[in-house]
RNA sequence: GCGCCCGUAGCUCAACUGGAUAGAGCAUCAGCCUUCUAAGCUGAGGGUUAGAGGUUCGAGUCCUCUCGGGCGCGCCA
């Protein structure tokens, strides 16, 4: 509906000789936006405002001559100027009920253009070290990830989901160590987990699952660590036991156990999104790039390029070159690659894949991070916008008003799947999403688990539930829904909060757009709560079954398509729509 | 110290990227079930958009400063 009026202003705007030296395509697309208030029309374009100065005219002037050259069209019954100079229109009827016969008509394809957009974006989220299962934090990007996902493929994005698996480095070495002194406990009550290494009970489930053998003399060698003097600082402490791991148990054996660690977590980790409605087409290895030689090939090339040089003992990347603040180590002086060098080959890769635009959704703590990792593309000769991050701020999780402490180390955070388990997983994804991701999330347990009018996600989903009960009233009724007399009796629904509900459905596919350009979730959260309000404030007002056939097919149509919308749009958001609740 | 983000009703948050009278929910108060699900509806109160300047037809939104909060500034990942 909105594209009608922008192609309708664009007709006229060409049409306007004081205009033509200014315009270009964009300028229509921008200049028409939704009233706010009904009685401004529908639809408002500032466009006289915005040229009437470099025109040197009056805005109300330039607005009349504006309006003079818009084509004549039955979808608008007035067009009009208003205030300082907007440019309103007032939809027909018509216009409206042609929309709502299409939403009857394409179902949940109403706003959506699957394939519209060129080009392929790759979306990454999540990518949490598989050292660990999921905690709530990690859950708001999966939900954030997955829905923004949803909705750009609605937008007419080619959009793939992947997850960086960080299985390269020295966590794997500190979870392989965990496990195996969780292995030894068993002979050697005395040993004591690291400070350093992972204390939660996720680790002895996998220690339980592993059959391999270790020879004691490991176990003594620990003892005598745990009791010695660097046992003060604990990360040389767990360096020097995962040194004295790999010689006894041979680099071999070490692997092992590390692969299988680390295949049982991430493991975990898939199956936990794919019941949180979270999939992915791809789980990319970190490891995987050293072993295809693309971290060399990431250096060499740099090197070519005269971007590398050598300092304190240590390669550095010129990353002030591309607008970093300093220059990156990207090779240690032990000889070591830095995550960094993984990170510039991933993303490298990502192109080469092709791949033109690239999503990152990242903890609102990494935004540090995203200048060097641009530096690193656009040093690989990609363009500095191909790499856009998204970034996601923390969670505190609230119970009874008390925030909950999330310590990570200790192993005593509350996990993805807990808060599942406790609160659902239409709460869950409803809850993480319906707040800006710029913003802190508070994430209220009771709130989310209470079913009353306090939690959001009940109140959609009621809408609909609701719906479908009426419809099960009709029949009972022995009441025949006829679609086609529905359609020709639109105009008979003349009532404020018919009119409104009308005007809301027709906004369905600017929202899915908005909320795709925005990479902004929560704007369709926030317009679904405002068409189940508009629905309940109907419910509550008018009877849709009634003797009048006419009248009750309209209704029982104009409630189907708001059934529809709501259907489809907790469907972007990963939320379920009930028949009965 | 430097950099990025944020500050909107008692609380939690919106506001279509510069538009018209800043909106919701919770909480508070007052009403609505013998008729399609009360997990609902109707109404009321509640604001100097942290503060001060500036830009312009027009600012919560852009610029500068101040105050307050979060995060980042490793040869960690």
């Amino acid at each position: 509906m909105k594209t009608d009026i922008i192609n309708l202003v664009k007709l006229g705007l060409q049409e306007v000789p004081e205009l033509t030296e200014f315009l270009d395509d964009q300028i229509a697309e921008n200049a028409v936006e939704r009233t706010k208030d009904l009685v401004h029309g529908d639809f408002s374009s500032n466009i006289a405002m915005r040229f009437a100065k470099v025109t040197k005219n009056n805005p109300r002037d330039l607005a009349s001559i504006i309006i003079k050259k818009i084509p004549k069209n039955n979808l608008v019954k007035k067009i009009e100027i208003a205030g300082p100079g907007f440019i309103n229109f007032h939809m027909s009827d018509a216009a409206f009920h042609q929309e709502i016969s299409k939403i009857i008509d394409i179902d949940d394809l109403y706003g959506k253009h699957p394939g519209k957009r060129k080009g392929k974006i790759l979306l990454e989220f999540v990518s949490a070290n598989p050292t660990g299962p999921l905690h709530v934090g990690h859950g708001r990007h999966a939900a954030y990830g997955a829905t923004l996902g949803n909705i750009l493929n609605a937008a007419g994005y080619e959009v793939k989901r992947e997850y960086y698996v960080n299985d390269a480095g020295r966590q794997m070495d500190i979870l392989c160590v965990s496990v195996i002194i969780r292995i030894l406990e068993s002979n050697n009550p005395d040993l004591i987990m690291p400070a350093a290494g992972y204390l939660g009970d996720y680790i002895k489930i996998i220690a339980e699952s592993i059959d391999e053998k270790i020879d004691n003399t490991l176990s003594e060698i620990i003892l005598q660590l745990q009791n010695g003097d660097n046992a003060q600082d604990k990360e040389q402490y767990i360096d020097a036991i995962i040194q004295s791991a790999k010689e006894i148990l041979g680099i071999e054996k070490f692997s092992v156990i590390k692969q299988t660690s680390l295949e049982s977590i991430r493991f975990d980790i898939e199956e936990d999104l794919n019941e949180f409605g979270v999939t992915f087409d791809s789980w990319f290895s970190e490891n995987s790039l050293a072993e295809q030689g693309h971290i060399k090939k990431i250096l060499s090339l740099l090197k070519d390029k005269e971007l590398l040089y050598k300092k304190d003992g240590a390669i550095w990347f010129k990353a002030t070159d591309f607008d970093d603040e300093k220059d990156r180590v990207v090779t240690r002086e032990n000889k070591n690659n830095t995550y960094f060098t993984s990170d510039i080959a991933y993303h490298h890769n990502k192109k080469l894949r092709g791949f033109d635009h690239l999503i990152d959704i990242l903890g609102s703590d990494h935004h540090g991070y995203i200048a060097r990792v641009r530096a690193g593309l656009v040093a690989m000769g990609h363009q500095a916008s191909d790499l856009e991050v998204e970034l996601v701020q923390f969670v505190s999780l609230f119970r009874a008003g008390e925030k909950q402490s999330m310590s990570t180390r200790s192993g005593e955070f509350i996990t993805l799947r807990q808060l599942r388990e406790e609160v659902g997983n239409d709460a869950a994804r409803f809850f993480y999403i319906m707040r800006s991701n710029e913003q802190h999330l508070d994430f209220d347990l009771e709130l989310a688990k209470s079913k009353s009018n306090e939690n959001p996600v009940y109140y959609i989903q009621y809408a609909h539930a609701r719906i479908a009960s009426v419809f099960r009233q009709l029949e009972e009724k022995r009441f025949l829904y006829d679609e086609q007399k529905g359609k020709d009796n639109l105009s008979l629904l003349i009532t404020k909060k018919e009119k409104l509900i009308m005007s809301t459905l027709s906004r369905f596919p600017e929202i899915i757009e908005l909320s795709a350009n925005n990479r902004a979730p929560h704007n369709l959260a926030q317009y679904l709560r405002d068409l189940a309000n508009e629905f309940h404030s109907y419910y509550n007002d008018s009877i849709f079954i009634v003797e009048d056939e006419k009248i009750r097919n309209a209704r029982m149509l104009l409630i189907k398509a708001t059934q529809t919308i709501i259907k489809s749009g907790l469907e972007l958001l990963g939320v379920s729509s009930p028949k009965s609740m």
